[in-house]
DNA sequence: GTAACCCTTGAAGTATACTTCAGGGTCAAG
DNA sequence: CTTGACCCTGAAGTATACTTCAAGGGTTAC
């Protein structure tokens, strides 16, 4: 048995992560021993590398709930997991393209400016200052 | 000279985040009428679609801030915007980076799970349950 | 036994960009 | 003159993922 500085060690998080994963459901109210002290089975470690991995790979704290309970449920189907990856993907999807066209409007504004000479006739200022015109973004 | 709301109609934003923009000093607190109320002049509502557009191309809050500072700064030069540019490109540049390796480490375990099959053997959480292997990252 | 280090709790703080709320004054139309 | 739309303030709430704090008790090594 573990404690919780223990845990936190071979983890990789600190203490109050695990108490703040505690709290918010993502792992089980550990049994205490008799100082209060938080007992963890060896297992639980693990179960903290499976959380920090899904949060490599981009799911949220509460995605990684969800992904615990389908986990645990043994009426769950793959299925289930792999609609969730399948969401986050496209989410990340989106989210490159946006980045994408952003760094590419910057870039471009970015050429256009001269290294030296005043702000008052900086190409990206300017642009910035445009009337509601070169925005094509619908949204 | 308009009202908070006039501004807030014409730039399309809430009377809220100009208030809330007044705080962060983003824009200058407005001379108020005998009422109270604030009273803008036209440009502000330029001002409030700088702010936007620099918001859409990726820039914080806080980087506006400096934008602005630079754009009032007849000393500043054409070169320190560049530069504020060209860190949010390289910002952007790795986001994306990171965000195409997480999608498609999430797209390969996706391509292997069946989509029938219960979720003990799904390949998506076997992948997270994964000792330390299968993890190139190096951070 | 005492110092160094571990554990406990609940509450508040961090960062970002706002939104919502409570409680109250002002203005324009009919 | 009343009603509804608009304005004011300061404080608290939202979401995410934690971290920090205050104040105290337990444990281990020398």
């Amino acid at each position: 048995m573990l404690n919780i500085g223990d845990v936190a060690g071979q983890g990789g998080v600190t203490v109050e992560t695990l108490r703040y994963y505690e709290r918010e459901g993502l792992i089980e109210a550990p049994d205490r021993d008799a100082n209060g002290y938080r007992k963890y089975a060896p297992e639980v470690v693990r179960q903290i590398q499976f959380i920090k991995r899904a949060q490599d790979v981009g799911f949220t704290l509460k995605d990684i709930k969800e992904l615990l309970s389908l986990k645990a449920d043994p009426g769950a189907s793959c299925r289930d997991v792999r609609a969730r990856a399948e969401g986050k993907i496209s989410e990340m999807g989106e989210k490159i393209v946006m980045l994408q066209r952003m760094k590419a409007v910057l870039a471009d504004w970015a050429a256009a400016c001269p290294d030296a000479g005043p702000v008052d006739q900086c190409p990206i200022l300017d642009a910035l200052d445009q009337e509601t015109e070169g925005h094509h973004g619908s949204r």
